[in-house]
DNA sequence: CTTGTAAATGCCTGATCGGTTATATAACGT
DNA sequence: ACGTTATATAACCGATCAGGCATTTACAAG
């Protein structure tokens, strides 16, 4: 499974990256947050890093990830054609609603 | 099946969205274009349609199939906040590039 | 080198999903 | 009303995938 969007077809997945834009995390910390089994949020996480959404570098014996952002972008370039037949831009406002 | 990023997990589904940015399309057009069995093709658009994708009118025996713009707004409102943490936006220069 | 902790991997199962064939519905012309 | 064209739906099959449990690997402390 290479396809950015296939990744982020699972739910699980989507979560584990909102918890990762907030902090990097090692993978006990996200199983707690998941409140899932250790081996399901490893798998994800396999998943993720062969698609290059997530990196990890070892701290003792955890394991630490955090986000990378080529397959967002990729995502972006994807969206853009879609995104320029409607002139669809998020503007001033947009972005401020967002943001609460 | 509801959530927009799920529909767009297929590829067939996204080849389909693909040809509707050029024109809208009859579902038999549909069928030559990629070449696939009928029945395969209505059912992509059935679940495109049941997430908002894709809208259909009536032609004689034909239906018309277009693309909608708000789930590709809700793509992009999901991925605003990744986005904002690389100040990752196409600039003018990407976006000349991309049109090639 | 043993013990303990953290994470990854292997195996199995149940559910989901895409494709096919066959059939049903819809709209048109005669 | 009948036949024809265009599309939708139903029933079935095979493959894929997420989850669980058990086991293994990696690393550190004693």
């Amino acid at each position: 499974m290479v396809d950015p969007i296939t990744v982020l077809a699972e739910p699980v997945r989507r979560r584990i990256l909102d918890e990762l834009r907030v902090t990097e995390c090692s993978v006990g910390s996200l199983v707690d947050a998941l409140a899932m089994s250790q081996p399901a949020v490893s798998k994800h996480l396999k998943v993720l890093r062969e698609a290059g959404f997530v990196s990890s570098r070892t701290a003792a014996q955890q394991r630490i990830y955090r986000l990378e952002p080529e397959p967002f972008r990729a995502l972006e370039r994807w969206l853009a054609p879609y995104r320029r037949l409607w002139g669809t831009h998020l503007d001033a406002l947009e972005r401020h609603l967002e943001e609460s």
